[in-house]
RNA sequence: GGGCGGUUAGCUCAGCGGGAGAGCAUCGGCCUUACAAGCCGGGGGUCACAGGUUCAAAUCCUGUACCGCCCA
């Protein structure tokens, strides 16, 4: 079969990855052995593929087919998570372009909806995803609403419940009043945002005379401020401690706090304090058991109601009411200017918390929510990586793990909508009826006292009075509650499954640092809990994919390359081997296509040396070339021997890299080994076997050809399956896949030094000859003779050789002397103790080679006395090791031998000059 | 404010105690029968700065500057 001049990644992708589905080459091995499992780390069932998902995922195929080839049976688990928040965001638009809000649908209409919306639309990701090439097991997609993964959610909340960690209370949560559902802590992104510093004059109530002067970025909470707080040690403030302050405005008469919690340097020193929507405020309230006013509905509007049920009022109130916190914020700055309480406004730039889903800006509210006492579970989780069971890779990052973990705060669970796991609480409408609000369309509101009846099942009766009519939580469970159970969710839990049984723990979770906390965390938490055992071994943590000027990709900032438009223009293969090659650790990835588009070069050069190989096996009548490992090494002549002996510390080094995560080694050593080992050197060398001068070596070269070519598609194919797949099947008919091939192993015995140096003198010299050859503007066409002076074990081996020689450099002929008369006229170079001259005779241009011959010189004059002024330290000679010091006086050695003939040369020059002149 | 990471060739990045490296770009020469998406050769760096440890520092320590991220 032939292949074409170019590799063309376009047909060949698609195909190959319908064959491998077909063949169910994805699905773990049967039988026993060592497994090796993954879950994906599940994208948005709102998502589309970008570059975060794509390395993320490529990592992964990298392990899973590395390890599938080295004998494990793999299982890597696919699928999505439903995304609660953001996924209504979606459908609610999607009904909002037909005029409806989902108060008007209705519950259960409107989550029909969102699982129609899926349906259709939901699974982009996943399609998107095949097209990288990975090995996940299709069959076992999962998604975190799917029937088994809800009864999973349940068993966990119930078994919560029951162990005392989970409780309903209501405390000031951060809300976002577009999405009008609370959020956990890490779901609020803090921003710096430039706003103001406004100070405002609170007169003391018996003196208005007198006032202090509060400093806040928030001067519309005041209308919920139960106190002013200072130092207690601040002498601005001494006369005022015990004085009573009225709030202008509301015109609330409040009390001033000594508090050491209070910055002295910030502001004027003297803090107003709402407890109802401010979290540090909330705690000095605590403390001094002060009045918590939430002053805001829902939509973050003033709520009148909230002044008027406490009997305080005005006709202030009526200009605030339903004012959304932004307009309100205006009106009582222009307020209090006009009032004179407006001392100054500076600007300030300061921190402001946004929903991480819409951007919102968030609100301290304060409501009845669902928490999980987050301590008890997240002691073990520190142990388990403190010990080691758990490793984190690269170690820097369970720094941060613990430093977040020490400071965890209760877990907010609940979320007010209605795309998610409802939660499974349900409450007695006879006996809980005061908490039991109807809010009209079947919905509820439940108050801060309600008794929850917590049950895997629909309760049948109330277990008190045996009630029959209850009614259920209407709140939903963060959709990280469900993703925490997916490591063993996944696999079939609660139900002791197979699977379950066989791939849990799983070995690897590879993923950004950007859910360390939103993620990993929590699996580590919930896998301790409930299987008693982590939910893997090692965390890989990955780099973010930035682009070329190490901005993070977003669509605001138009600068997001896609990675299917990538994967189009130069292959897939090309795209996965610069993921990895970049993929060092620690370190963001800052992708140029330029990067890529060499990469896909070097696609193509694996491409045509394997059209090499073949074009050579065709010429073969008789013979069929197959790899043969059997081949002795005795039968090999020393290049051969010199590139088995590299491959075979090129694969213990890939097989290193790729144990160690060392993702971009591991593109490296394999990139350096196939195109400048093998290309440039071993193939160009077989030529002269293959081009019939050495006839007898014709049929071994062949042979070794092709098993260095297996050998190398082998070892490539974690890193580019398409293409090492496409020469596979062409070397070979009606093979087995490339997918289920054996993982090379390092042969000890082809590790051949002896080869490897005299491998490495005749590229000495070949590059010397070549060298010297274009410095003198030699036509490339054009055959010299070259004269070796040097050492007689040197010169026999370079005479042996001499058809690879002569190969390699061009050379014509090759005259041999172990010393002798120099050449009139040659341009000269040093290898080892090995004098190259090539008398180029009217060529040379005498000037140009004194000059060169001067420059060279001067730079070993210049490694001589540094290695030099080292030999001459008597410290270095005593504390060195012995092993330094010898090298050390080695290249001395050399570098003195060089200058000496270099010297020679260089007088022989200026000798030929005088004469010619 | 606390923590983490970065600063190495024109660009993107490896290297992290003993001779400064890669890919791309650049310059010169080649259509040499696998590959011009290629081959051969060259140029290019006081490894951010200042101290220190060491026989030896791009590499370890301290500090400074600038850039980035996380947390408050």
């Amino acid at each position: 079969m032939e292949l074409a001049k170019a590799y063309s990644h376009k047909e060949v992708e698609s195909k190959w990855y319908r064959r491998w589905i077909d063949s169910g080459a994805f699905a773990p091995a049967k039988g026993a052995g060592a497994y090796f499992s993954v879950v994906i780390p599940p994208p948005n069932v709102t998502g589309s593929l970008h570059m975060g998902h794509a390395l993320n995922n490529t990592l992964q195929d990298i392990l899973c087919r590395y390890k599938r080839m080295d004998g494990y049976r793999v299982l890597w688990v696919p699928g999505t998570d439903h995304a609660g928040i953001a996924t209504q965001n979606v459908v609610e638009r999607r009904l909002a372009e037909q005029g409806l809000t989902r108060a008007q649908v209705g519950r259960a209409k409107f989550i029909e909806r969102v699982w129609a919306w899926k349906e259709e639309a939901g699974n982009t990701i996943l399609r998107q995803l095949r097209a990288l090439g990975v090995s996940c097991d299709w069959q076992r997609e999962r998604f975190t609403m799917d029937e088994g993964l809800s009864r999973a959610v349940r068993e966990a909340f119930v078994r919560l419940w029951e162990d005392g960690l989970l409780y309903r209370a209501e405390r000031l949560i951060n809300w976002c009043p577009r999405c009008k559902t609370a959020l956990a802590d890490i779901e609020v992104v803090h921003e710096e945002t430039d706003g103001h510093l406004w100070h405002i004059r609170y007169p003391l109530a018996d003196d208005p005379s007198k006032a202090l002067i509060v400093a806040t970025t928030r001067p519309e909470t005041m209308l919920g401020d139960t106190a002013v707080a200072i130092h207690p040690e601040d002498e601005r403030y001494r006369e005022f401690i015990g004085k009573k302050i009225r709030l202008p405005i509301a015109g609330r008469v409040i009390p001033l706090l000594a508090d050491s919690y209070v910055d002295k340097e910030f502001g004027t020193g003297a803090l107003k304090i709402t407890p109802g929507h401010d979290f540090n405020d909330f705690e000095i309230g605590e403390r001094f058991g002060l009045e918590k006013i939430s002053i805001f509905d829902a939509d973050a509007k003033i709520d009148a109601a909230a002044f008027l049920s406490r009997g305080e009022g005005g006709e202030w109130i009526e200009r605030y009411r339903g004012q959304d916190r932004f307009a309100a914020r205006k009106l009582i700055v222009a307020e209090l200017k006009e009032k004179g309480c407006l001392e100054k406004t500076e600007p300030y730039r300061h921190a402001i918390g946004h929903c991480y889903r819409c951007q919102t800006v968030v609100e301290p509210y304060l409501t009845p929510q669902w928490f999980v006492a987050i301590k008890p579970l997240a002691e073990p989780a520190m142990q388990v990586v403190r010990d080691g069971r758990i490793r984190i890779i690269p170690e820097g990052w369970s720094n941060s793990y613990f430093a977040w973990m020490e400071n965890i705060k209760d877990w907010t669970i609940s979320r007010q909508i209605w795309w998610g796991h409802q939660i499974p609480a349900w409450y007695c409408k006879s006996c809980d009826a005061a908490n039991i609000i109807e809010a009209g369309g079947g919905e509820y509101l439940l108050g801060k006292e309600a008794h929850p009846i917590v049950a895997r099942g629909t309760p049948e009766s109330c277990p008190k009075c045996g009630g029959k009519e209850l009614v259920q939580d209407p709140d939903v469970l963060d959709t990280w509650f469900s993703s925490g159970l997916w490591p063993f969710s996944t696999l079939g839990w609660p139900e002791q499954t197979e699977d379950l049984k066989a791939f849990y723990p799983t070995s690897t979770l590879v993923t950004g640092f950007d859910i360390l906390f939103f993620w990993v965390a929590r699996m580590i938490m919930m896998g301790l809990k409930f299987m008693g055992d982590v939910p893997f071994r090692d965390v890989y943590i990955h780099a973010l994919v930035r682009d070329e000027q190490g901005q993070k990709m977003s669509k605001s900032k138009g600068n997001v390359i896609d990675p299917l438009d990538i994967m189009n223009q130069y292959g897939t293969d090309a795209f996965r081997f610069t993921l990895a090659a970049m993929a060092a650790m620690g370190r963001d990835i800052r992708l140029a296509e330029e990067r890529i588009a060499g990469y896909q070069n070097f696609v193509n050069k694996l491409w045509n040396a394997a059209r090499f190989v073949l074009m050579k096996r065709s010429e073969v009548s008789v013979t069929e070339v197959r790899s043969d490992r059997a081949l002795a090494g005795a039968d090999l002549n020393f290049a051969e021997r010199w590139i088995r002996s590299r491959l075979a510390t090129t694969i213990a080094q890939a097989r290193e890299a790729a144990d160690a995560y060392r993702f971009n080694d591991y593109a490296n050593v394999l990139y350096q080994f196939t195109w400048h080992e093998f290309c440039d050197w071993y193939i160009e060398m077989s030529k002269l076997a293959l081009n019939g001068t050495v006839v007898a070596d014709a049929d071994r070269s062949r042979r070794i050809l092709a098993e260095l070519l297996e050998q190398i598609l082998l070892l490539l194919h974690p890193l580019m399956p398409f293409v090492t797949e496409e020469i596979w099947q062409v070397l070979g008919e009606n093979r087995r896949s490339i997918m289920v091939q054996a993982y090379p192993r390092s042969e000890p015995a082809w590790i051949d030094g002896n080869s490897e140096k005299q491998m490495e003198f005749l590229m000495g010299v070949v590059r010397a000859v070549r060298n010297l050859r274009a410095e003198m503007n030699c036509p490339p066409g054009k055959e010299v003779k070259a004269i070796f002076h040097g050492p007689e074990a040197d010169l026999a081996f370079l005479r042996s050789q001499e058809p690879y020689l002569r190969l390699l450099s061009r050379v014509g002929a090759a005259e041999y002397a172990i010393s002798g008369e120099r050449p009139k006229g040659a341009a000269t170079a040093v290898i080892g103790a090995t004098e190259i001259y090539l008398p180029l005779g009217d060529l040379i241009n005498l000037d140009e080679e004194r000059a060169r011959l001067t420059k060279e010189i001067r730079k070993f004059e210049e490694e001589f006395s540094r290695v030099q002024k080292k030999l001459q330290n008597n410290d270095f000679i005593s504390k060195a090791k012995e092993e330094v010091v010898r090298k050390e006086r080695e290249k001395a050695g050399q570098y003195e031998e060089k200058i000496r003939t270099l010297n020679l040369s260089l007088t022989r020059i200026e000798k030929a000059q005088s004469e010619r002149s």
